[in-house]
DNA sequence: TCGTGAATCAACAAAAATCAACAAAACTAG
DNA sequence: CTAGTTTTGTTGATTTTTGTTGATTCACGA
């Protein structure tokens, strides 16, 4: 079987991209496009990849647009951030991971972690990590809102609330310097409280947009975190999100983990 | 067994990173690069550990699992089965849909149908269903089987018996010219059963292979096809399996639909 | 239909990684 | 402290991979 050490890298971008050009390949991966056709071609013929004139696509779910253009947007910051998270995370952990497109990348990340105890309410999150060998994972829910493919009903709670986990990984669409952390939908807020009661301790994912204003505002208040648990970013947040953060471990992707309260 | 100081941290190092090059493994331990080869190499013998030329991959590579690997054995057939199955479904369909390779290119397939309601038990194919616009989608079932992300517990069976749906899609892992088909395992029968009470009309979407005699063969057989109920295959049955085909609609994908009673 | 720009392929030279062998260094036992 | 053993770094030959060049093919629009 003809392998390189790009494979890796190559699959895991086309499988989260859908389809990615062989141009881009080449300059995430700073080689030429060359190399990456020859890579890519044994793949193809195995048929773990499919080629068309230009670009690859995965073999595997291509996503659709509006989920897509999430995940593809800010998506280099995305992946460094779940690329943290999945070191924070152990083999044989147990984790609740919520709904949204940071959500997906870290499930993606997570896939090199082994004997995980999972309980989702994300379809696609549940799929990503029930096929790796070892994994436990309980997908929370029945009824699937047709944007995300996630889970807010009865039997969703039910799940979570009677699971007991290591880690919860949640997520927020904007942060508010003194109200914290905002979301838009009333039954993400209430997802995120049952995981926080389930978990030991919470991991709240958000990349560098998020200290910004967003166009719709988001209204609802994400529950508090509490002493200890983790904010893992991929910029250190500006300095009027620091009384909100004191209490955190905060990560910052790429860099070095520290403490804010440290500084 | 021949094993050094290093190994442990080159260990911890790879699976951490997925894939890192001799280099960058030399610089972290501080050794020269043979140094790292000459202790990977017995490792890479055992299987601990896959190497490539300039880099070293973990050997827990989450990226073909059995399901994947499926997934690209015979994909030319599945994918034209899987077409025809999308041509014989509607827009605005419901319809409840198995687990399987074959199932998982059949949803992918029926991307292209709108405001379908889907019941299934894979969360490959819920996942992949659920973000089409328009789409109601129920995951049958909580706690997901580890190789094909498939659920069989009790409240699966809750989900799908509360269903009633135009459609099923089924499968079976080989044909059995007087049996019928058959599959594997007694909760493939329990699921299929459930899911033909809750259809008005079967599909049974099987690939040329199925004809044939398999490996490890199958010994339970899913429940008998009702009259009208349809055949979805790539190629026209083997004189032999004509009876047991007598009463279905035989679809063969590529090919023209027809009735094989009217032969 | 043809033309145009982009993507692909084939081939070769340059660069990088590997291997084998040897010598220096570190470690052990007496 | 020394002789023997093991481990490590270095050297140069060999193999593999990579980027570049130019020819060819492909997709798309006039």
């Amino acid at each position: 079987m003809t392998t390189s050490k790009y494979t890796d890298e190559i699959l895991r971008t086309v499988d989260m991209m859908g389809t990615v050009t062989v141009q881009e390949l080449s300059q995430i991966l700073g080689v030429s496009d060359q190399t990456i056709r020859r890579v890519t071609r044994p793949l193809a013929e195995r048929g773990v990849l499919s080629k068309v004139h230009g670009a690859l696509v995965s073999a595997k779910s291509a996503l659709d647009p509006p989920f897509l253009a999430r995940m593809s947007l800010h998506r280099g910051a995305k992946m460094v951030i779940a690329n943290e998270v999945a070191r924070i995370v152990q083999d044989g952990d147990s984790i609740a991971i919520d709904t949204g497109s940071t959500s997906a990348f870290i499930a993606q990340a997570l896939r090199q972690r082994r004997d995980l105890t999972v309980v989702t309410n994300s379809a696609y999150v549940a799929s990503t990590l029930a096929m790796i060998p070892g994994n436990n994972v309980s997908m929370a829910g029945t009824q699937l809102r047709d944007h995300d493919g996630a889970s807010f009903d009865r039997t969703a709670f039910q799940v979570v609330e009677r699971a007991e986990v290591d880690y919860c990984v949640l997520s927020a669409s904007m942060i508010h310097a003194t109200k914290g952390f905002m979301v838009y939908e009333q039954c993400e807020v209430d997802m995120a409280t049952a995981m926080m009661d389930s978990a030991a301790r919470s991991i709240m994912a958000v990349d560098a947009t998020k200290f910004e204003p967003q166009k719709p505002k988001p209204s609802l208040r994400q529950p508090p975190l509490r002493e200890g648990d983790l904010l893992v970013t991929d910029v250190t947040p500006p300095e009027e999100f620091h009384p909100i953060m004191e209490k955190l471990a905060v990560h910052v992707a790429g860099g070095n983990s520290e403490s804010l309260a440290a500084k």
